[in-house]
DNA sequence: GGTCTACTTAGACATCTTTCGAAGTAGGAG
DNA sequence: CTCCTACTTCGAAAGATGTCTAAGTAGACC
């Protein structure tokens, strides 16, 4: 640790990752990984308020309702989304800081980064 | 594009993200998303001089040299890294501007995240 | 040339993913 | 209570992925 090759790299680059880290990384990766669940997060993190009905999301694919439910499943067992039934409907929105810590690892920043 | 939300959210967060846009980014995601090719990145860009030999990769995994090869090349074809054989052993590198494209989608662009 | 080392490619196999249709649960309306 | 709508869970099929062994290529050295 320490590592201060300087402020040049992203995080990733400063030293080796640790297999445990690595691994732990990964899973948060895969769940953004796939076009559908980068729209789904996409569509969810610009929505008015914050916050996106599941009925308005599936109405964008061509895809089944199972299948988009699956998708924002990952999204929320990842920790990148939440949702919330309020009544008929459920709503999901993003968690900036599960989303911040993405861009962090791969950001070339001038201070250090506490991961 | 003149989505003046100001600079409160990520990228990914501004707008819906294009059908096309989403498929050409998850390649990308895709490529990160694999705890041998995370630390394989991390390995490379740490390495001393920014270059590795695949020799050194390989001997820090309980994997055959086809996998880890494998595992390059996936990292190659997305255009994270970039290799060149010099005499009996090939080198890689990082490509910065790669990997600072996959920071650029998540981070929030003005400030750090004020939670 | 022949051989050794350092990878890469090819083929095969087990596992994980994506997707669907069908069935289940939860809340609102009549 | 019965129905309708809005999801979610279940089970299965098709495809993608990670890993191996075996074979191929490329350079160094004798």
């Amino acid at each position: 640790m320490t590592a201060t090759d300087g402020p040049c790299c992203a995080p990733i680059a400063r030293e080796p990752l640790a297999e445990a880290e690595a691994a732990e990384l990964a899973v948060l990766l895969k769940a953004v990984a796939d076009p559908v669940r980068l729209r789904l997060l996409s569509m969810i993190g610009s929505h008015a308020g914050g916050e996106a009905c599941v009925c308005d999301l599936t109405e964008a694919f061509d895809l089944t309702a199972p299948t988009i439910s699956h998708h924002l499943k990952v999204l929320r067992t990842a920790g990148l989304i939440d949702s919330e039934r309020r009544g008929t409907w459920v709503y999901y929105w993003v968690v900036p800081a599960a989303v911040a810590r993405l861009g962090a690892l791969f950001t070339p920043l001038a201070e250090p980064v506490a991961v």
